[in-house]
RNA sequence: GGGUCGGUGGCAGAGCGGUCAAUUGCAUCAGACUGUAAAUCUGACGACUUACGUCUACGGCGGUUCAAAUCCGUCCCGGCCCA
């Protein structure tokens, strides 16, 4: 079952090898780093934030500067994606920030107080407007600690949103002329919470739609999140979920995940990742270390490759016997007088050049530097796991 | 020498008779983080104890009071003003 299928990309800013993991550039920057920064990490394609970009810079700037990859002057492979999260983040958390209709999404702006509505079709314009290579349906991701009842009407909402997309889509394709080599992949995505029924509803919908509209979803997201409350990793609704998805589409792994998550994740199908762990971890001074007694990715195939959760449910203590990686945190009084490297075997900026110590005093020091180093080694990590994924 | 204002836990700085082992910030020590409201958030932070709790603490000593970081006396130390 285990086939490790590497399929390749086409997107008008360039072609992609899968599996590929995506940092989250979410306001059009990932915190603290330049794109030489990104550049030397091997990192290539990135999201960005429909949502974010939307209320700052605003679209009018955005379309003045051309689209956002001249805005950002980053010419490889961008994902915009459709503030769906946001709905799930911002207004299931706290219903205060706005209020979910059928029609639309009226959202408070955290930072202003604004209101802005933002509706699946308006979701695909700005994604047009950014000229993003790969755009995101606008859905609805509820809290998987919410009634079956309220799932499925996420569900069906979602359906029905990527249906009003995918028509804007058409739309917008047909407006701008744009062919099949120049147009953006667009994906839909699949929410169901922890309910392997409902996630298979949600496909076995998408698909319709796809059908009725006439056309294909580029690929399918795993929509909301993949842990639960405790963090344990739905494995089997990962598993069941990416096996409904028709084969030829992609299958991103929305918001997913640590590196073990992600390891896991591609055997079962899934060929994109994006999180913010890499770069929020290595703002709060976590960093990645390979484990060299650790026989991955070689065992990987043969499944015997030790998958503990990272969280194990009987005493919420973290497990990481065997794991492939550790996580330090440099912040830790141990790592003062630590004049070694991060980690010797890595060869980013950070590890070539300073020392754990140093990176300690960086920390404690409060300065923006120490955060810049450990994103760069931490996503140096991610690119060197997803090459080594890729080499499977 | 006279006057005056002050001396509080690693630091800064509240409290000004009981609800004070003492607000708060910083520092310190841990922890969390999964389609980024996150350079954020949570917890611990006098000693001993798993805990209940006990002890020692608001410059020193001595008073007043059922009760003092808080009131009084005195001594020591510091800032400012006058000689």
């Amino acid at each position: 079952m285990n086939s490790f299928r590497h399929k390749k990309i086409n997107t008008k800013s360039g072609a992609l090898k899968t599996p590929f993991f995506m940092p989250d550039a979410t306001r059009g920057f990932v915190k603290f780093l330049n794109n030489d920064d990104i550049k030397k990490t091997g990192i290539v394609p990135m999201v960005v934030n429909t949502y974010h970009l939307f209320l700052h810079p605003g679209m009018e700037i955005i379309k003045k500067a051309g689209g956002v990859h001249k805005f950002m002057n980053y010419h490889k492979p961008l994902l915009s994606d459709s503030g769906g999260y946001q709905v799930f983040s911002l207004i299931h958390k706290n219903p205060k920030m706005g209020k979910i209709t059928d029609n639309e999404v009226i959202f408070r702006s955290p930072t202003s107080g604004e209101k802005h509505i933002i509706t699946p079709e308006k979701s695909i314009q700005i994604q047009f407007d950014l000229g993003v290579d790969m755009m995101v349906c606008f859905d609805d991701p509820p809290p998987n600690n919410y009634s079956k009842e309220k799932i499925s009407a996420a569900v069906e909402r979602t359906i029905r949103w990527a249906k009003r997309c995918l028509i804007e889509y058409n739309k917008q394709i047909k407006k701008r002329k744009l062919d099949e080599k120049s147009r953006p992949l667009i994906f839909a995505v699949v929410q169901g919470g922890e309910h392997v029924d409902l996630r298979k509803r949600c496909v076995d919908g998408l698909i319709e739609v796809s059908k009725e509209i006439g056309r294909d979803w580029d690929g399918y997201g795993f929509g909301a999140r993949h842990v639960d409350e405790n963090g344990i990793f739905l494995e089997e609704i990962l598993r069941a979920t990416a096996s409904f998805i028709p084969e030829k589409a992609l299958r991103f792994a929305l918001g997913v995940g640590t590196p073990e998550d992600i390891v896991r994740c591609y055997p079962m199908g899934w060929d994109m990742f994006d999180c913010v762990i890499p770069t929020r971890e290595g703002r709060h001074g976590r960093l990645f270390i390979r484990n060299e007694q650790s026989k991955f990715p070689t065992c990987l195939p043969a499944g015997r490759f030790p998958m503990t959760n990272t969280k194990s449910i009987s005493n919420g203590k973290k497990n990481t016997k065997n794991k492939f990686y550790k996580i330090i945190s440099i912040r830790n009084s141990k790592f003062k007088k630590d004049f070694s490297a991060v980690d010797k075997n890595c060869d980013c900026e950070l590890c070539q050049n300073h020392t754990r110590a140093y990176l300690n005093h960086l920390f404690k020091s409060g300065d923006p530097l120490g955060m810049r180093l450990a994103s760069i080694h931490n996503l140096r990590f991610y690119a060197k796991l997803m090459k080594e994924l890729q080499e499977l």
